[in-house]
DNA sequence: ATTGTACGCTAACGCTGTTAGTTTGTCAAG
DNA sequence: CTTGACAAACTAACAGCGTTAGCGTACAAT
């Protein structure tokens, strides 16, 4: 009845909100919409499905990681910008667990708005690695190679897959980036010759 | 009424079944009743609860995976096997993508029984690393290291993150593992100092 | 032959996303 | 100042989900 003056850009700022404290997995429309003294019917005066709500959210949270991420590598080079980015994207990571979800469930394939999702993904990364004499395609190479190794350690972390042996979590993901610094090393040398 | 004579196996065959051929997104209790010709009520006969269910399912994958690591690093010996290994937990996340979404949704947290599946997963690799004179220590990061290779990269790759740039993705992935094998040797050297 | 249990059934509950159709508040134009 | 249009709320409903309670029946063992 009384107008809310609710905007598209409350609905996600809620939901974020939202996911962020109570968790992807309990998240619910109707939920949202209670929280906004709303029906849930009424969210799609705002939005067009759940479906699209989890794209801008995941839209949202790889800004924000690349914001991080960049944030993290300003004014650094080489294996200091890398470690700085592997050490942004981990806490990220471990300080969004939720939100981190979320692009986790995008489906990347779909859209090409998705497209320029996964090029902001990219982005930061490809900066970290021009300060490495590589040939373009080995970057395109390497980029995965890092995102891999990020991606997976967080993910299995999240998952509690790292419980199993007492071994101190930082030291291994420390490892892991130390690795990728030796491999692009490897990769810079074997390009010179 | 007509007794069909189910039992626990069944059930849980036809899911992973119908999981592998029609997607674990579209899994439903009601979907896999009515293929077994009862109502979705009576798979309680059968089963305590959609959770159990999946919880079995990621079982028998991670056991299946387990299964195909031990397969092919059988007989082969340090770098050999590690290629060997990556490339079985490869070929597994491609050609079952949707079993194994369902190990990486198990809660690995919860309880005790999971613990040991946990267990299951590192065994191989634990295995492949004792080729390599590490410490102890060392030997808990280095797998979870390439843990989180392996599964970030076909976890990204599932998801279709790696369409972004042309490059063969199975170079990507070559690299990878040799970049894992440089830091192999790298700690077995530092270990002999 | 009788009894017990294992396994099927129906009906229902509360939850989910989603749609159609209706009302109402607000703001702009006449 | 009234009127009309549009935006944003509403109610009611549908189909689907997992899950529980309670009922009936076929089969196996006594």
């Amino acid at each position: 009845m009384a107008r809310h003056g609710l905007t598209h850009a409350d609905i996600i700022g809620a939901a974020i909100e939202m996911i962020e404290s109570e968790g992807l997995h309990s998240f619910s429309l109707r939920e949202l919409a209670s929280r906004l003294h709303i029906k849930a019917a009424s969210l799609y005066n705002h939005i067009s499905s759940s479906d699209e709500l989890y794209t801008e959210i995941g839209y949202y949270a790889i800004s924000e990681l690349k914001k991080a991420q960049f944030d993290a590598i300003a004014g650094k080079q080489r294996a200091e910008a890398v470690e700085a980015l592997a050490d942004a994207y981990h806490r990220f990571g471990k300080e969004r667990p939720e939100i981190y979800k979320v692009i986790l469930s995008l489906p990347m394939v779909k859209n090409d708005a998705l497209q320029t999702a996964a090029g902001d993904i990219v982005e930061p990364i490809m900066a970290v690695l021009s300060g490495y004499r590589l040939a373009e395609e080995h970057k395109m190479h390497l980029q995965r190679v890092l995102r891999s190794i990020m991606h997976g350690f967080i993910s299995q972390e999240e998952a509690g897959c790292f419980r199993h042996f007492p071994a101190d979590v930082s030291d291994s993901y420390r490892m892991a980036v130390q690795g990728f610094i030796l491999l692009l090393e490897h990769a810079e040398k074997e390009a010179l010759v």
